[in-house]
DNA sequence: TTGCTTGTTGAACATTCGTATAACAACGCG
DNA sequence: CGCGTTGTTATACGAATGTTCAACAAGCAA
């Protein structure tokens, strides 16, 4: 009774592979238990990994945190892409499209929210992760800014409608994730709609 | 050399005055260390008590946590009606004052952000705190609700409107603590006017 | 097959966590 | 003044935390 030659104990796995599956545990953990309940054990149980992984290819869960927010942020980003490339080729249905998707699955998603939460709750502490803040949303307005542009708005007003949308679609989407019975992702879409049309001038 | 008979190792208080320093103590501790760093012992120690009274008083630190957020909350209240009170009679005016006050000290305050993060943290996991989240955000759109009808926005269109100034103001307010470099308080207030004036028509 | 590289494990470490509980002492009351 | 109530402390306890590191083994190269 010998022990089956093909039955390895664990796998190796490629450095950036191990990473994502690390990366996806923390996301399903933050959004299973909330921010306290991310440990770097339960996290690399998620993962089917033992706990000095996390240290390994992190170095604390901290760094975990802002790679998952990092990699949630560009998953975000590709939907928007995708909403705008669906949209056509018309400037208003373009910068509509890219606003409202923020409001239907993938992205409107209390899951994605628990991400978000731990990784506000890094900012006030960490002077990196402020900066990381800063810049990813950064890219976001001035994604806003192009769409905007695209649309006839003046170049001097665009800075501070960026700011206003960007804004309204945080606050919306905080809201729809924190308490999705209050109102529909249908009546978000409206919302911004209507909010849009009184920048772009209908 | 005997110890002196006026000296006594600690002080009764009154229960709720004891509670509310625990509160104000647990606000502190999450405005300086975050949600992670915010443990009952640190809280005691920051309270210049022991450990056990939190357990005493409250019986969890998520307890304490939805205890600061509702005394918090209702600081933010008392400082939004001030400012309606100070802008006399005329309806516009009340408005305007009860968005813009968000900006504006003691409320765009990093400080107070990290009690909010703190107990977002919590809707998700657990039940009775969705629920009282829920009763806070509801009670602060339905003073909206009224400050817009006084402005003679449709008894039909104050929901969806209050909805839509609730969360410009969720994410004008998010961002300015969150990166307070991005904007000031005084363009944020800006921006809810003009959004203000498309709404009231004028 | 043999050897080497290195991803991976598992255990040990010192802290820190939340909670429960017995002993203490402040303060009002008689 | 002494007594009793009870707010408060201090301690102890088990569980869980982050981190470290020597030993192991998977998979590639020769």
């Amino acid at each position: 009774m010998r022990e089956q030659a093909s039955s390895p104990a664990f796998r190796r796995a490629e450095p950036d592979a191990r990473r994502l599956s690390l990366i996806e545990a923390c996301a399903r953990v933050l959004a299973k238990n909330g921010p306290t309940g991310a440990s770097v054990r339960v996290i690399a149980l998620e993962a089917g990994v033992s706990a000095g992984l996390v240290g390994h290819y992190f170095g604390g869960v901290d760094a975990l945190v802002a790679a998952t927010y990092d990699h949630v942020d560009a998953q975000v980003s590709k939907a928007l892409d995708n909403a705008v490339a669906t949209a056509g080729a018309v400037p208003h249905a373009r910068l509509e499209a890219f606003v409202t998707a923020s409001f239907t699955p993938p992205i409107a998603d209390p899951a994605l929210l628990a991400t978000w939460i731990a990784f506000w709750s890094l900012v006030t502490t960490r002077k990196d992760i402020a900066r990381q803040h800063d810049e990813q949303y950064a890219a976001y307005r001035a994604r806003l800014e192009t769409l905007l542009g695209d649309c006839g708005v003046p170049k001097a007003d665009q800075r501070l409608h960026a700011i206003a949308v960007t804004a309204m679609v945080d606050g919306l989407w905080l809201e729809l994730c924190l308490s999705p019975g209050c109102f529909s992702g249908g009546e978000a879409r409206e919302i911004a709609r209507r909010f849009l049309a009184t920048i772009t001038g209908r």
